[in-house]
DNA sequence: GCTTGACCTTACCATGATGTCAAGGCTCAG
DNA sequence: CTGAGCCTTGACATCATGGTAAGGTCAAGC
């Protein structure tokens, strides 16, 4: 199977397909004697597994932990688990800092007559809460 | 005032004032006779404003939008809450993203053991839900 | 005046994950 | 043989930021 085969198959792009072999994430497939790069169905399976990995939001460094545990036949689930766990906790700390945002740009937007006039609290507050609405 | 006075007082990294006048965020600045970039307060109120803007997650080319907001006295405010409004909409959809990951994550988690063994329905789910716990 | 240290300048490289584009080789069907 | 469509590598762009290197400047102390 050719790149782009493996790409369909896959659902990752022939570019991040390459660049996951260069960075070593995945490991370099046997060439045909053209040098076309040939996949079997379980280097796909293994594109696949990254592809999901990356849905649920995993950086490449913790894919390449997860790619080592799925091979590793003597793994213990825990270990797979506390990734999991630690990423979930990540994405918290993510989505906090953007509930924080949302929560101070609401308060501002609501402030906001948000009518043809200039006077508006959300440059004031961005200005520094001085009330100036022009740069000075 | 030196440009790190200025970033001092204004919590944006040296470098980083470079780049918004290297980008064309911020205008350039007088220099003195040995090239060093001199600023005024009025300089260091925009730096602020930059950065109040960017905790609030804004994009820089959404700032360059408010920064001529601010400098326009004929603005109408329902500009700058409409630019607001947007970008809240855009932290609820990453946020949602985000909750989606979270929510997928912590199901996998709760269904796996944790212990010694090496079942995982985690490692299950990313290789394609087939049950398959090894790469192939 | 000279040295020292803190500051400034520009320029380049790196990040993470992906896209685009270009120049050229391969393959297969007609 | 030719053309279309695939493949190859490589370079460059994104976005915002950090780091580093090589060199100029300034102010204080001796």
């Amino acid at each position: 199977m050719n790149i782009g085969q493996a790409s369909k198959a896959s659902g990752v792009s022939a570019k991040m397909i390459r660049y996951y072999e260069q960075i070593g994430l995945l490991p370099q497939v046997v060439r045909t004697g053209s040098g076309y790069r040939a996949y079997t169905d379980a280097d796909v399976h293994k594109l696949r597994f990254v592809r999901r990995a990356r849905d649920l939001g995993f950086s490449l460094a913790e894919i390449a932990d997860l790619l080592a545990l799925w091979g590793d036949r003597s793994r213990k689930s825990a270990d797979v688990k506390r990734v999991a766990q630690q990423h979930i906790t990540q994405l918290r700390e993510r989505m906090d800092e953007l509930q924080q945002m949302v929560d101070t740009l609401q308060a501002l937007v609501s402030s906001c007559a948000g009518d043809h006039r200039p006077d508006c609290p959300i440059l004031a507050d961005l200005a520094g809460s001085a009330g100036k609405s022009q740069p000075g």
